[in-house]
DNA sequence: CGTTCGCTTGAACTAATTCAAGATAAGTGG
DNA sequence: CCACTTATCTTGAATTAGTTCAAGCGAACG
């Protein structure tokens, strides 16, 4: 067919060449992870690239004691597992998917070989896990100095621009979000994330459901985030 | 002479041939920066990528309201600001001399082509900052995780691993390290590190001074990092 | 030699955790 | 379809880890 490529939506591929492209996807395998599954998990050795075409999946690490934090999620045309392609390792974190998934994937030695083969990717791989590194060292300036609250509304608002779905009364988090979830997330407790999003819906920042949250006031959310505070708010 | 090309040592630069490595030192110029100074700030655009050849220097980030979190320590050897490389972007963090510093520079256009003309330092960078990022993941995961005491424990370790040298009583810090900084670095007060700080040295686990640690008992302070309660701290 | 800077320590305070108990909603199988 | 089971969520009460404020000490510095 004659429409435009899908791998050019793709920031790893972008500045291949049309030829390059077909190389490239004539290389790769689909593969189907069902809601709940794993693509892999933490100390596994790494051996295969994904790009994500549907779905949502979270990256997330174990501490020895069986805690858990959410490093972020994924949604489509984003790619993970660099790490396998690079060097012999093991994952740092596992993926899991939290809806059922479509990825392209590609093994470690055949990316290998397509990175010598056009040293562009490279470059490109550079410059994608260059960007997550600062948005990483971020996210761990904000853990390190702002309060819980701040934190949560942080993620809301990142997590509605990576997977929101205008809804009736706001915008809607398009899969199944705990308040455990949120936690991990923020490196809170599910009670406290409970407690802040009870006050929220009462303010009527946010409605809330079971694994469902729907973001009704980005703006007041914002202004959380800011640490501006509304007269309601600092009313006694 | 005919001694060992000090670039070798330099992981950015392993895998070059004698010859480009030569090329890459012709286009390099030395950067000197003394105790207190920044090599470059925040928010200013990234230029410039070094390579420290003597002295310590401290990663950090601020945010709006003046807080500082150091993200990390630089020895010589560790290269640094390879964003400056691949986009026109901003540093996303200070860099600011701890010591007397001696730097190699390189401009971001000069290595952007050295780049082009030795695509294996592309992969270079690539596995340089994919292993800067997970460790990134870790310490972010211990921060969500883990209690101030043993965040303080493995920054120390990590501390002393990094710049540590053999000392009487001891293995000491080798630059000016104070309690803020060790605060800014584990998301705490000045206040707590202080005090826990104070509860080591009544232990026999560190000797503090003014700006100073001196690490007595490593295993202790890993028992701390790894939460394995010795008795003495279990009995009331 | 006074002033600055880093450090210590007590005391009061508070943000957030932990524990406990119950409510609500979603599967599951008879 | 309804009872049974399981998982998510809520909320109060008690607890605590860590912060904040305040005051004072001692070493370094100009």
């Amino acid at each position: 067919m004659t429409s435009t490529n899908p791998f050019q939506h793709v920031r790893f591929f972008q500045g291949l060449d049309g030829a390059a492209l077909t190389v490239v996807q004539q290389k790769s395998y689909v593969r189907r992870v069902s809601d709940e599954s794993f693509f892999f998990q933490q100390d596994e050795p790494a051996t295969t690239f994904y790009v994500l075409t549907a779905g949502q999946a979270h990256l997330s690490q174990v501490t020895i004691d069986g805690q858990q934090v959410i490093l972020g999620f994924l949604g489509p045309d984003q790619e993970v597992g660099i790490v396998a392609a690079i060097q012999h390792a093991e994952y740092p974190l596992s993926l899991q998917a939290v809806t059922d998934c479509v990825a392209l994937a590609w093994d470690a030695p055949t990316l290998q070989s397509l990175m010598e083969n056009y040293p562009i990717l490279a470059l490109r791989a550079l410059r994608m896990v260059t960007g997550r590194f600062v948005q990483l060292q971020q996210q761990y300036r904000e853990l390190a100095t702002e309060r819980v609250e701040r934190r949560i509304a942080r993620v809301l608002l990142r997590l509605s621009a990576q997977a929101g779905q205008p809804h009736p009364t706001g915008v809607r988090i398009e899969f199944p979000l705990s308040r455990q979830d949120v936690a991990e997330m923020t490196g809170t407790t599910l009670y406290t994330v409970s407690r802040t999003l009870s006050q929220w819906e009462k303010l009527g920042i946010v409605t809330t459901g079971r694994e469902l949250i729907i973001i009704r006031s980005p703006q007041e959310l914002l202004a959380i985030a800011d640490n501006i505070l509304p007269d309601k708010l600092t009313d006694p």
